[in-house]
DNA sequence: TGTGCAAATGCAAATCAATTGCATTTAGAA
DNA sequence: TTCTAAATGCAATTGATTTGCATTTGCACA
């Protein structure tokens, strides 16, 4: 995405339009995988962005909260991880060696939830699926190595 | 559950049979409710069972590595949940209101999975669905105050 | 029924992601 | 250009969880 509608967006969004966040929807539009907001912040480092860590996660969080971005929790719930909001409602499958991520964009739920709701007398929201297993390269690295990294 | 079979469990894990662990096993297994190792650790103490706070993270890790406990993390990532494990493959729905976490004993899910495994070449070993929501008090108190809690 | 030893515990200190207080800087409205 | 709220940098703090180490305990085996 071009700079412009980058600052769009933030500006839309009521947020001051920052070198910080710029480079941080930047990056993450950029990017084909989930980062973590360390990743964030050494990787603009190296790219000779100067910033400080919490700043990364004060954009982080307003980013998430306006929509432009999404806060993923992983099973393991270590680290939160960030992807840019490509509003596509989507899913993952993450495998379980290598820890890639991959996202899914279709849904089975939407029948599903409707039922749910009806059963439960909840108002649904939203849901979260994930998938987990291992990919097609770490099964190749079982069978060779008799193990998983 | 009876004592004798929460101690058959844990000694058939090759794990000790030690008070904390009967303990925690026992609560999880009368409680309705997911709880975190503090909720667990003060629950204990105010019963009057003598035990420290690692303890309680130690154990629930050993417990949950043996399959007698399941461990949760929810959208918000902050404390994991721990449930009893009774297998019988669930979801859960949360509400965004109260917090508290209902689970579902329905899969709408099988045959997708098996859909995507060819698709995407993975082998799946496991997925993990929430629903968000309001739950049928919260959307009470919304209508009456015209703001969730 | 005692003995030995690995496993488990208690306690304090450490870790690690994330958050916060405060002084300074900056975006952008007027 | 001026002004002010918002954003940033930096250091200190928080809060959940983990770890090191000395002590205790479960339990296999004598």
């Amino acid at each position: 995405m071009e700079k412009k509608s980058i600052i769009s967006r933030i500006i839309e969004s009521g947020l001051k339009n920052t070198k910080p966040r710029v480079n941080i929807i930047d990056l993450l539009e950029q990017s084909d995988n989930l980062m973590t907001a360390q990743d964030i912040y050494e990787s603009l480092r190296n790219n000779g962005v100067s910033l400080n860590l919490s700043t990364v996660y004060r954009s982080l969080d307003k980013l998430t909260e306006n929509n432009i971005l999404n806060k993923v929790m992983l099973e393991d719930g270590k680290q939160a991880l960030y992807e840019y909001n490509h509003d596509i409602h989507h899913h993952f499958l993450v495998c379980k060696s290598c820890n890639k991520v991959k996202p899914i964009y279709s849904c089975p739920l939407d029948k599903y939830e409707k039922e749910l709701e009806k059963k439960t007398n909840f108002i649904i929201t939203g849901h979260r699926v994930e998938f987990y297993g291992y990919c097609k390269e770490c099964q190749r690295k079982l069978k060779n190595n008799k193990t998983l990294i």
